[in-house]
This record gives structure tokens, C-alpha cells and sequence, in this order.
DNA sequence: CAGTATAAAATTTGATCATATTCTATCTCG
DNA sequence: CGAGATAGAATATGATCAAATTTTATACTG
């Protein structure tokens, strides 16, 4: 049991049984997490020692880790070495909408067509909880049930390539979108899970890509409003 | 003056002065680059030590380019501690065309209205190249061109995000490419390249968004083909 | 004399390698 | 056919070297 063992469970998330990976994936693992919820600020530092240190274990699995997220996009290589959290410009955030939309609607409606009536309900079941976390103020609690609702409902599309690309992009976006919602607080944050479980419901592909479109431009419209105005 | 040098060479296309990059992004571009062109088949397992034999360079190096490689979709980890070149499923081609023409015909939008004169003919140049080199039957040299002409063209897009997509889409169906040109021959091979020139020449946004798309159809839908009657 | 600029040393961090350990798959023998 | 042995390959560590950043000391200028 080493330090890893601990910072991922952190999270309180259930995690699926992780058994006894190699090291360098768990390591991969408890990064993505810290980088799609928040834990890190755009902007930060990241050392290879720094990480050997915290984590208790070699340099190689936190080298290998590291460059699969700087491949991921969710670290950027500095060119003098060193490795630090992206800052986002506004052409960045424009990009990110347009192939979220691009992408995601489409896994939106591919689900519509496969999804079965319990697994709506799993659906249902965890926007209700990401309701409680609205109304608690609970940020990574938000950010973490969020993420667990998009990556369920696009799990029924069967398109594990474009579901990789998406993951892709919420990495990248991640460390920003807290800082977001750490600002403006989780009240201001209305999504259209509503919707798309409704579209769901009515077996309407488009209806559900609709409302997927509606959510993410909320979501990273709002990053970008807040990018142009500080 | 170690191995990597003279691979890297052995490509014959002129890349961009390296200066004297860490082993570990050495040997990541060797490896993309004999993905990119189908050095590497469909299927065949990839090996850190064999690596380090071939590349003359430590393990630590070869095994953080063998990870981001992964996380690119380039290679594929195997649970048990395998890695090898992708087999493409007709799923996966499938949402690799969706992807493409989402992604790609965009970038040529955006680049369209930013491209100047000059630069269009610097493709022009790029695409007779290509044609000689589908009259030669060379095709190594196709793939790098087409490659160079895509990458020339989104380079003045002005969305590394969009363009780092669209990157990690040609690593994936990189290898089975090159099977199916070998199988068929560069001559099958027609691209709407003129097209996407004339579209930018035009400065209709909208015509090289409809060129990319059907070039895209054609050379990935190929692919489709020759799996499914294979 | 104060403040800035410059240069050199020290510290921190990254890159690479060699070695030891662990795991997987295959082979062999009962 | 199954259990154990064996070989090969991957994983992980610590040591060592190189590069970059920061600190500190010194010189220079107004």
C-alpha cells in the first residue's frame, strides 16, 4: 500500500476495482483525476521530482505519466523542460466548443438509439445527486458527477474512439472549468441533463444532440465569458 | 551520432531542423513518423527492448515515446503488458470518417479564409509532387506527401486544438492505410486535392470544406471497403 | 552612496542508463 | 492434460550526468 493508494481515494468516487495495475497507470489515473477536477491550477508547475516525492514512487512511472497527459493535452511541454497546466486563450476555449459539440452531439444521439430504460434511470439517478451537489455548493463534487453523467451517457454509443476524443477535450479543459465555478459558484451553473434524459425517454436522437449542444455551450461559454472579462 | 539519426534520415522528406531534442521526443517522432507511412504493419507487437536494440537508446526513453503513443491511439496496450500497432475495425473506420469530416473539413474552412496566395501555391507545389509520386507507384512517398499537403493546408487554420485532433486520427489509421495502398496501388488512389485548391483560390470557404469532405470519403472509405471483403 | 546590471556559483530539476525485481507465457515432465 | 520450471520481457528504482533557474556576490553607473 503506498501513497497512491491513498490519493485516490480521496476522491470518494467509486472507482472501478482497480486490482494491481502497474504503477505508471495508477499514477496516469490519479493525475487525470487531479487534472479533470481541478486540483490543479492552470498555470501550475508540475515536476517529475515533486511528483516522485508526493506519490512515493520512482521517477520512470511519473515520466511515463506525464508524457501520456502532455499527449492527452492535458500538460503542456514548456520546450526548457519543464512541464506545467495549460492556460487557456479565448481561440482555445472557441475550438474546444465547436468539437465538443461536434463530436459529443453525435455520441449523444448515437446513445439515444442504443440506450435501455434502467440505464436512463442510472442516468436520472446520478443528475439527481449532481442536483444535491448544485445546492450544496460542492465544486469537485459537481465537477466529478458531471463528468460520471457524460461519461455514462455516452458509454451506450458504442463509438469508443469518439468517446476518446471527448475525454480528450475535458482534460484539457478541466483545471479552467474549476477555477470557473470556483468564482462563480455551482449555482450559475444550469445544465440540460433535464432535457437530454427527456430526449432519451422519447427515443429522439436529435432532440438528445440538441440538448447535449445546449449544455456544453453553457458550460464552456461560461469559461470563455469569464476569460474575456478578467 | 547515434541510431536515431540515421533513421530519421532514411525518410528522405525534409524535416524541420531538430536541433538537439531530448532521446525520449526523438525517438516519439521516429516512431510516429514509421506509423504515420505504415513502416509498422497492422497487428504487429512493438517492443521495448527490441526498441532499444534497434534505436541504440536506454529503456527510459523508448518507453515514455511508446506511452504517449498509446495515449495518441497510435499503439495499442494490451492488458498483458503487450503493445502492438492497431487492428481497425469497420466500427472503427466508421467513426474515424465521422471524426475527420467533422474535424477536418473545418480546418480547411478556417484556412480558407486565412491562406494567402503564396501559400496556396506552395500546396500546388506539394500536390504535383504527389502526383508524380502516385505515377511512380511510390507508395511511401504518397503518404508522406498527402500528409504534408493536409498538415500544410491546417496549418493556416489557426486551431492547434482542431489540429491536434485531427493529428491523432491520422496516427490511428496510419498502418492499415498503407495495406490497403499496397494491396490496391496509388493508382485507385484519386484525391481532390485540385478541388480543395480551387475552393482556396476562390476563397469559397464553403467549396474546400465539401472538397476535404470527399477526399476524406474517398481515401478512408476505401479502407472500409478492403476490410470488409477481405 | 544607492541602485542597477552583470557574472559566476549553487541549487533545483530533467534526462538517461544500468540493475534488480516482477510478471507472463511457454515448455517440459509426470 | 496439468503443475511446476524456465526464459524472456516489462516494471521500477537509484545513481549519474546535463541543463536550466535562482541566488549571490561583484562591478559599474548616475
Amino acid at each position: 500500500m503506498n501513497h497512491l493508494d491513498l490519493i485516490k481515494n480521496k476522491a470518494g468516487i467509486p472507482l472501478d476495482d482497480e486490482e494491481k495495475r502497474p504503477a505508471h497507470e495508477q499514477v496516469y489515473r490519479t493525475l487525470k483525476s487531479q487534472i479533470l477536477f481541478g486540483d490543479l491550477v492552470p498555470g501550475q508547475p508540475v515536476t517529475i521530482q515533486g511528483l516522485t516525492d508526493s506519490l512515493g514512487v520512482g521517477m520512470t512511472p511519473v515520466r511515463e505519466a506525464i508524457r501520456r497527459l502532455i499527449s492527452d493535452g492535458a500538460l503542456i511541454f514548456q520546450g526548457n523542460r519543464r512541464v506545467s497546466v495549460p492556460l487557456l486563450s479565448a481561440s482555445d476555449i472557441e475550438q474546444m466548443i465547436f468539437a465538443r459539440i461536434s463530436i459529443e452531439t453525435e455520441l449523444s444521439r448515437r446513445s439515444a438509439k442504443n440506450i435501455a430504460a434502467t440505464d436512463i434511470d442510472r442516468l436520472e439517478d446520478l443528475d439527481q445527486r449532481l442536483d444535491d451537489m448544485i445546492a450544496d455548493g460542492d465544486v469537485g463534487g459537481y465537477l466529478r458527477l458531471n463528468h460520471a453523467f457524460h461519461q455514462a451517457l455516452y458509454s451506450h454509443a458504442e463509438a469508443p474512439i469518439l468517446v476518446d476524443l471527448a475525454e480528450r477535450l475535458w482534460l484539457r479543459f478541466g483545471p479552467s472549468l474549476r477555477i470557473v465555478c470556483g468564482r462563480f459558484g455551482t449555482q450559475s451553473l444550469p445544465d440540460r441533463h433535464k432535457d437530454i434524459i427527456a430526449a432519451l425517454r422519447d427515443q429522439n436522437a436529435e432532440k438528445a444532440a440538441i440538448a447535449t449542444a445546449q449544455d456544453i455551450e453553457q458550460g464552456i461559454g461560461m469559461m470563455g465569458d469569464a476569460l474575456t472579462t478578467a
